[in-house]
DNA sequence: GTGCTGACACAGG
DNA sequence: ACCTGTGCCAGCA
């Protein structure tokens, strides 16, 4: 539940709720679906009340992660079966980043409301 | 009003 | 794959 925040924020956690497990959007695309702000804009929205909704399914264009939360990013994507780059590689130091061809979701029918 | 900053995106090198 | 610069739109000093 969401209450007393400005609209825009609302809009923006309302939209990233309805992302589906193991699918992801990009900040643009996400800006683009409300149409309304841009990438900057919702990655503000996500700084503030990020924490509140899934925020690992907001994801930048390059797939790389937020430095920091990594590995907490990377716990959520295993769980949920999120398509990543090199999925099957073991560790080697240098982290895996998302399969943004297979993982991006695409809203066609569905409205941020 | 002016300028810097940022959980961004894209083109170049 | 990495770094840099430019465009972008709000928020804040």
């Amino acid at each position: 539940m969401i209450d007393e925040l400005p609209e825009y924020a609302e809009r923006v956690l309302a939209a990233a709720e309805l992302i589906p497990p193991g699918k992801v959007m990009t900040y643009g695309d996400l800006a683009e679906w409300l149409e309304e702000g841009g990438p900057r804009q919702v990655g503000r929205v996500m700084t503030l009340y990020g924490s509140a909704v899934a925020w690992w399914r907001v994801v930048r264009a390059d797939g790389k992660f937020l430095p920091g939360h990594e590995q907490r990013a990377l716990a959520h994507y295993r769980e949920e079966g999120t398509p990543l780059k090199d999925a099957g590689r073991a560790a080697t130091g240098h982290m895996p980043r998302l399969d943004l061809r297979k993982a991006r979701w695409h809203t066609e029918d569905v409205s941020p409301e």
